[in-house]
DNA sequence: CTCTCTCTCCTTTTT
DNA sequence: GGAGAGAGAG
């Protein structure tokens, strides 16, 4: 321990040394928090605090999993392994569980994930006969969702006439219904939403003293990781849970606070001095994970952010490259740049691909550069997105199995009653519906009285769904002695779930079989996994619980020598040696939504900060003219915090002041196709095109260009020259494929494709990136 | 009830 | 450019 407590700086040791009392630690990027966390940890249970007293709230399981494995290198695992320490949904669910029946909840219930609590409202939405396009259930939910997350239940809610008010000011004045009708449901499913994994949490502590002095006793050291991130309900959980000792230890950053959008406080934060009597103040402001340069890029962005605490960043790191800035004509042509830098700076520095990442502001951009780096044969790995466990075929699997635990879950019925096709259709559900909410049963309460209640449904479909009722019971006789596993297997043969898959043979049918192997695979580990841990059985609840609350970035693969591609968002906590931002544009980064008031674009600008501040040694700016979106090409300008940055830690490898000269561009473009090829499977290299004479300036900056050569072809943007019936073409998803027909002119123009797999589609020829095949 | 085609929305970020 | 829901025909 003596050994560890001597590789801190003076400012990281006190806050680990400071066994008692209330405290926070402003903690710039970069500057050893996650060990000063650790080693905190490992101190007190040295002093001899039993771990199974101290509490950590962390961002992501990954997080927790890795600060674990640490503090078991320093202490031994069989210390460790006593404490707690996870996200707050993953330790309040967990909580949750053992006091469910306090709330009236079975200790099994079921996690909604933010689609099934969509599409529960959306039906509740479309049962109450409201219009759709008022009533726009996204909005709707995520205003449940503030709600909750602020503490305001619908009794509250009923309470306070100004909410009432704001709603029909709104043109909604049923959303109090709606969110009532939303929480009953979610009741009589046993169901919780990620919110309520808090909101409960809450009214377990207020209205149960008992259980409150219970964790209050337990909990004697609580500390919290990402503090700037927590919302309010949050916040009271932690106040609640210190209460009696005060042995708080908050850590966070202001200047990274990205998730206001989601109901964090940034307040909590800035505030925390307030709360509790007697708080120490301990700054860690030395990075030790960028150059100067970076470090003093990200200065001067977060300079122009009014709300702020005082804190100076600094490094002893060397100044290192400057942040280069590129420009290019095109989404894709950035994929490009970015793929042909990477592969440079890998030959000639010889770096593993590990050693890069790109981030980007929305997934929807990250097409672009899986297509690039798949061109150049960069092993890459994309985090976040849609994540594996919410694809479709994923998602049905997972509703056979949540039947199996919580036969109420209403969401999972819905999805999997009649899929595959059993000829129980919307009329019957319905009909179920109306019945549940009649007699105050659940969904699969009804089905398995469906003699007994009167529910105007006909015979032939009642045998049907007493069929399903015992093939669902059937399954659950089953979980008793098979493990996750072998249940799986046998769900999905036995349910016509994979016999329905296998009818479809195209490339996505296949890719959607190859999800569920890979689903199956997941479960063999995590029940190889379990059997290491003597009282775990590998249980399907545990299972679930466990895919509920992971994000992609807790899922390790194997093979880790990939460039990592995620949003900013994701990225927050790592660093990479050589990092890329793409999409550096007004309307994208800062985000065209995020531009109404001084506090959203604060926001985006500390999400810069925390994307440049991932950049160890060498960070890329790459902005576009032109990029596609919604399928459109549309202009974009540089984004405002490439010129916020100081110039003196920048170098322009494009002339910067002349995107004026962009729609001449586009619409030429637009006007005269390039007829003359389409595009080859490599990309290849070539000199930028000039849009305007550089001046004497940009002149002497093109001269520092360092040798990065971009593929800068414009793409094609037609292919009639070539393209006629006959000729065999590739595409992308669809495979190859022979020209039977074209039709239309111009930009509409449309190829009719035989494609071997998946048949005959037809595709407009703008947006299909269509391949001849020699 | 099922299948297929059309329409809409999507693209801000996620536990 | 695509997914997913909804409408309409069989």
């Amino acid at each position: 321990m003596e050994d560890y407590l001597s590789q801190l700086n003076d400012a990281q040791r006190l806050p680990v040394l400071q066994k008692d009392g209330p405290m926070i630690v402003i903690a710039g990027a970069g500057s050893g928090k996650t060990r000063v966390l650790t080693l905190r940890i490992a101190y007190l249970m040295q002093q001899g605090v039993d771990p199974f007293n101290i509490l950590a709230l962390t961002f992501t399981n990954k997080a927790a999993r890795e600060m674990k494995n640490r503090i078991a290198e320093i202490v031994g695992a069989s210390e460790s392994k006593n404490l707690w320490m996870g996200t707050f949904h993953s330790v309040f669910a967990r909580l949750l569980r053992m006091q469910a029946d306090k709330l009236g909840y079975p200790s099994n219930f079921t996690i909604y994930d933010s689609q099934d609590s969509q599409r529960l409202t959306s039906a509740i939405i479309k049962e109450m006969g409201l219009d759709k396009d008022v009533y726009k259930y996204k909005q709707i939910f995520s205003r449940i969702s503030s709600l909750k997350n602020s503490l305001i239940t619908v009794r509250a809610y009923f309470a306070d006439p100004d909410l009432q008010e704001a709603d029909a000011m709104a043109r909604r004045p049923r959303f109090g219904d709606i969110y009532k009708e939303y929480v009953e449901r979610c009741f009589k499913a046993g169901a919780m939403d990620f919110d309520d994994l808090l909101l409960k949490t809450n009214e377990l502590l207020n209205r149960f003293p008992d259980v409150l002095a219970k964790y209050q006793h337990r909990f004697q050291y609580i500390l919290v990781d990402e503090y700037q991130d927590t919302n309010h309900s949050q916040y009271l959980i932690v106040k609640a849970l210190s209460d009696k000792f005060q042995n708080i230890c908050v850590v966070g950053d202001d200047a990274q606070s990205i998730y206001a959008f989601r109901g964090a406080n940034i307040n909590n934060i800035l505030n925390f001095q307030r709360d509790y009597d007697d708080v120490k103040a301990y700054r860690l402001e030395q990075n030790y994970r960028s150059t100067k340069n970076i470090v003093e890029a990200a200065n001067s962005i977060i300079e122009h952010n009014k709300t702020k605490l005082d804190k100076v960043v600094w490094t002893a790191n060397n100044d290192g490259p400057k942040i280069i800035v590129h420009r290019l004509m095109s989404d894709a042509e950035e994929g490009r740049f970015v793929a042909s830098s990477i592969w440079e700076n890998k030959m000639n520095k010889q770096l593993g691909n590990d050693q890069f990442a790109i981030l980007y502001r929305t997934n929807a951009q990250s097409r672009a550069m899986e297509d690039a780096l798949r061109k150049r044969d960069i092993p890459y790995r994309i985090y976040g997105g849609l994540s594996f466990y919410q694809r479709k075929e994923v998602k049905d699997v997972l509703s056979y199995l949540r039947l199996i635990v919580n036969p109420k879950d209403e969401e999972a019925i819905k999805r999997v009653i009649n899929y595959p096709a059993r000829g129980i259709g919307a009329t019957t559900i319905d009909k179920l519906i109306v019945a549940a909410k009649q007699y105050d049963k659940s969904l699969f309460e009804i089905i398995e009285n469906i003699d007994r209640v009167e529910a105007n449904i006909n015979g032939g479909t009642k045998t049907k769904l007493r069929n399903f009722a015992t093939m669902i019971k059937s399954f659950q006789a089953l979980e008793e002695t098979q493990n996750v596993f072998e249940l799986t297997e046998y769900v999905i043969k036995k349910s016509a779930l994979l016999t329905e898959l296998k009818k479809d043979g195209s490339q996505e049918g296949i890719s959607r079989i190859e999800n569920i192997e890979e689903l199956l695979n997941g479960m063999r580990d995590f029940v190889e996994g379990q059997q290491e841990i003597a009282d775990a059985r590998g249980s399907l609840a545990e299972f679930l619980e466990d895919v509920a609350l992971a994000t992609d970035l807790d899922k390790d693969t194997g093979d880790t020598d990939r460039v990592s591609l995620m949003t900013v968002h994701l990225s927050k906590g790592l660093e990479f040696p050589y990092l890329y931002i793409v999409g550096m544009e007004e309307d994208l980064f800062p985000s065209g939504m995020s531009m109404n008031t001084r506090e959203e674009l604060e926001e985006e600008r500390r999400l810069f900060y925390v994307a440049l501040t991932r950049a160890e040694h060498q960070a890329y700016l790459t902005y576009t003219l032109s990029r596609y979106r919604w399928g459109k090409l549309v202009d974009a300008e540089p984004s405002r915090f490439i010129t916020e940055i100081d110039d003196q830690y920048l170098e322009y490898t494009t002339p910067m002041d002349d995107y004026k000269y962009k729609s001449a561009m586009t619409d030429h473009l637009w006007d005269e196709p390039d007829k003359s090829k389409l595009r080859q499977t490599k990309p290849r290299s070539g000199t930028p095109p000039t849009v305007s004479k550089p001046s004497e300036e940009q002149i002497r900056k093109l001269r520092k260009m360092r040798p990065v050569s971009t593929s800068t072809n414009p793409a094609p943007a037609g292919f009639e020259g070539d393209l006629k019936p006959g000729t065999k073409v590739s595409h992308a998803r669809f495979g190859q494929g022979t020209v039977v027909n074209l039709e239309g002119i111009g930009g509409e123009k449309k190829a009719e494709i035989n494609f071997q797999v998946g048949g005959l589609k037809k595709l407009l020829l703008r947006f299909a990136k269509l391949e001849v095949v020699d």
